[in-house]
DNA sequence: GCGAATGTAAGTCAGGTGCTTGACTTAGCT
DNA sequence: AGCTAAGTCAAGCACCTGACTTACATTCGC
């Protein structure tokens, strides 16, 4: 079996260095700031079509860098969801939403870009469709949202959907904060992912939990 | 006084179609997917330089949009702000935290565009900035700052950091999420501006209500 | 009224973009 | 050993961008 594995090897690491230049430069300056062609210089390809060879174009790009980390996040969800059970306490539930994604931000070491290109796909209009399909295509994701739904049968439909969305909003972009402010140096109010992660989680059970005003007409 | 009044009225209309052209596409395409030349032409002006003429680069158009919404927004904080005195009732400042960009929302009509733009500009690396200056400037957020504060003087100042973050991140993205899902002809969980602002206030309320979970170490 | 001033229109320009093309280099097969 | 296939590289393409220049139309101070 010692088929291509020079050649496999050398591709899979000019990808590897794609992928791993185009994330910095995507968070550190923005999705649409950044040229295909800088990508390439900036991993090292002194040819200038290299993204365009490797991935296609630049939302291939984008989904090509989700899925690289999210096999990651997957098995930490995995792992997670397996202590649970069929719990019934909306924190343990929050925690499978919140916690695998800030443990791999911290396994990533320091200083780390992903968060904040996450945030940006997810506010792009036209990338943001990316990201829902690659994030949606998680089976144990599937499974801590069927979880909430147990743990709340109360909530109204309306709600619990307006809720959720909430809770997304927070983790896509409270992680992209703390990280723009690691890398600007300025101080975070939590000293470690993992205490940013029961800080988080404390807010999104806060708003699981949190009454529900009634209105007129409903 | 018919000093230049013609004139004028003509370069403050051409001002006022390129900035709701801008906002439009911005909101619709990506701040940075969008060229001037294509603002421009949007706005009806032949000439390809307009936006360079009127407002200089890009972050200065980006700086007119806001500017051109916050006076009214400023307008509702000013009013809510009076009916609730010195309360020390954290609805009444999430309130109007809320509702004065939720109204704004509101009184413009159907379709909006600015709810997106804001949380583009928001996630941009390069805009943030000019987003955050404009915020600050006004006083009556300052002031419902101070309102906070005294509310809860019993959280921890990184926790009130932390939460008055996430509150920020919920009131920029979720009306963004409800006006994308407006445009698309998604249905969306309230059927009004004003009900999902009862929404995000209960939401936010949530998050600085809820009990803080000790961390090792503090 | 009349010239100066000013906003608009239109065209030009250098630079940068994605994409394509073809030559070069190298691993692996026969 | 030589051939094939695949990754890399360099150059060129048409297009678009922001910035600049020039010509035109309208308004306003005199």
């Amino acid at each position: 079996m010692a088929g291509g594995a020079v050649r496999a090897e050398q591709v899979s690491a000019t990808r590897e260095s794609i992928l791993t230049a185009a994330e910095r430069l995507f968070a550190e300056r923005g999705v649409y700031a950044v040229s295909n062609r800088q990508v390439s210089e900036a991993a090292g390809q002194g040819n200038n079509a290299a993204v365009g060879y490797h991935f296609g174009t630049k939302a291939d790009l984008v989904r090509a860098i989700i899925r690289k980390h999210q096999a990651r996040v997957e098995e930490n969800r995995v792992r997670l969801l397996a202590g649970i059970g069929d719990s019934t306490d909306v924190r343990d539930w929050v925690d499978c939403l919140v916690r695998p994604i800030l443990e791999h931000l911290a396994e990533l070491g320091s200083p780390t870009w992903f968060a904040r290109f996450c945030a940006q796909v997810m506010t792009d209009p036209a990338l943001q469709q990316i990201m829902v399909e690659e994030s949606l295509s998680s089976p144990s994701l599937r499974e801590v949202i069927e979880g909430f739904n147990r743990c709340l049968p109360d909530l109204p439909a309306d709600v619990r959907a307006e809720r959720g969305a909430m809770a997304r909003q927070l983790i896509v972009h409270v992680p992209a904060e703390r990280e723009q402010a690691l890398a600007e140096r300025i101080p975070t109010p939590r000293s470690s992912w993992r205490d940013a992660a029961t800080g988080l989680a404390d807010a999104v059970v806060g708003i699981w939990l949190a009454p529900v005003t009634p209105v007129p007409g409903t």
